[in-house]
DNA sequence: GTGAAAGCGCTAACAT
DNA sequence: ATGTTAGCGCTTTCAC
């Protein structure tokens, strides 16, 4: 059942049927209440792929998403499907590893499906301009950005917390309540994405506190999977390293660490506090329950598809929005002074 | 950047171009060279929309996703994207609401985007034959089956448990600890699909041990999410309901329950024993650990896929594998005899 | 082994 | 307001 079939039989031309479905404006009341009930009983739905070859372009927007273990992804992956869906895009996802060059990925998608835009979800921070030249298209990155200011202002679009700012935030939290033996989870220190720029920002509070930098201090997960930071928390425990709170990258990775502090006999908060940055819905379930800084998932998905729809309709340059995370106390921080 | 562009650049015809980019034989062999070095210099893509029109289909395989807010579903996306792009498809995925129809959804999709096959994750399992006629490409039903018997042996493809019987072990192994009033907590027990056909057998398994069926054991949560889950146990709880057991129909749910007792000072397993079903990988994280019949989700989604790809291959009819559980033993059951 | 040409189903000038 | 027609970029006969 092609545009063909329905222009005979209603009698007209395929242009008056085509306008019909673009819901143009030029075409008799008659015709196109004829065209319409011919199409709802023949149960005819354009074929898109002819409609994108004409436009030269889709109505498809990449998702890419670096590091498929994190939980914390999946409310903002929904949240960008259900954007775009409204917006009457659709949605082609790809997960990609970590190892895996992000922006290389998003420029095959693109010019494989003539994608109109993209999001990515958990990229590097440090694009050099050169490297984004393949990508011709608009793009986002949701969750992360350009934090170490290697491009240009308004060159780049970004939905973000201020990473290392919230983790800076994070410690002095626990400062605040009497912690001076504060270890890190960290995936990784040198990932110059987000485990970095949340160490650094552990890193500068202890400083601002006049607090040592320890390697003692530091536990080394390699990933943000929660089986990862449980085993490398639990090797830190027995080798009685001496904190007495746990500044937690990821939710995900505070609850690995958890069970670790647990299973050694550390009760959390009264022998460990432990602190985190996310806000996983499950951290709420967990006994005790994690005291958390929020991320607002659900709104960053959606503000990425809409600052990627103003690029895609011209409305204005690529902007950066850094969206603040809400702290919320659970019961797993304990004041000690 | 075009095949007209490459075959200028060559000095050859589009068709020779066409026949080195699908890799056909009837090429000499310097000019196979010499488009392959021309398209590598380019950086020519294919526009996959062209070809897609031509050949009248696609590489895109849909999959529907029915309840967002399930846990469960996170790894088995994974795991079929996964084998979806590992086949050299492309995954298109639609979220829907529990009250959408994903056959009508899938075969919009299958339409419009020329879709070669389907996955469904999280729907009806009581399809009739009538209704499955819209759909015309290969589908497979994932973590469901037909469990009705509505549809005729080999019409339908689908990797599942066995929902009834999985959740009828897990209510006698309770019973076999010694339990005797076992509530059952489940989202709702008239969907046609997952929670009804765990709460048969729930049900079966409580008349094959010889205890009673009672409204006072059976919390309604309405839906899968966790917050739901966590509502409906505390207001049982409220109403003094007495059961020394909860058999959840999801891990996620239980989660939420423990919650729940926890804070209606109900200690787990102490006070009361939860087990339910899924082996979310959180669940091996909570305290107490949560005993649960995992499901081999990254297997589940391995399969489907496979099975698709043999039906879109023509190789062999629709066939429903059923996939066994494992249990996980936590420590979240006790033996009270 | 190679090229010319006819479409795939649709949109968008352009003509009427 | 409506119809005619030329492509969009590619694959695939069908000649040569």
């Amino acid at each position: 059942m092609t545009i063909k079939d329905i222009a005979r039989l209603c009698g007209v031309s395929v242009s008056t049927v085509s306008r019909v479905l673009n819901d143009r404006p030029d075409v008799s009341e008659e015709n196109r209440r004829r065209v319409l009930e011919v199409i709802e009983s023949s149960n005819y739905i354009p074929n898109n792929t002819a409609r994108d070859l004409v436009k030269t372009k889709s109505d498809a927007i990449g998702l890419v998403v670096r590091g498929v273990s994190n939980p914390f992804y999946t409310d903002i992956i929904r949240a960008v499907e259900d954007s775009i869906t409204a917006e009457g895009f659709t949605m082609v996802m790809q997960q990609i590893g970590t190892c895996d060059d992000e922006i290389k990925r998003g420029a095959m998608m693109e010019r494989e499906k003539r994608l109109r835009g993209i999001v990515f979800l958990g990229g590097r921070s440090d694009y050099t301009p050169e490297e984004l030249t393949v990508l011709n298209v608009p793009f986002v990155c949701c969750s992360y950005a350009n934090q170490y200011g290697t491009l240009p202002e308004g060159s780049y679009a970004s939905v973000s917390i201020a990473d290392e700012e919230e983790a800076y935030r994070a410690v002095t939290e626990l400062y605040r309540c009497g912690h001076r033996r504060i270890a890190a989870l960290v995936a990784r220190t040198d990932d110059r994405a987000i485990s970095q720029l949340r160490y650094q920002g552990y890193l500068r509070a202890l400083a601002d506190c006049g607090l040592p930098t320890e390697e003692e201090l530091v536990i080394r997960a390699g990933s943000f999977d929660i089986g990862d930071a449980y085993r490398a928390t639990a090797e830190k425990l027995r080798q009685e390293a001496d904190f007495t709170a746990v500044f937690s990258i990821a939710d995900n990775m505070a609850l690995g660490a958890m069970r670790a502090l647990r299973e050694a006999g550390r009760r959390v908060p009264e022998d460990c506090s432990v602190i985190a940055i996310d806000g996983l819905t499950m951290s709420e379930y967990f006994h005790p329950m994690l005291t958390t800084l929020c991320q607002p998932m659900e709104e960053m998905g959606r503000r990425s598809v809409e600052i990627l729809m103003d690029m895609i309709h011209g409305r204005g340059r690529p902007r950066c929005e850094t969206v603040r995370t809400v702290l919320r106390r659970g019961a797993s921080v304990r004041r000690i002074n």
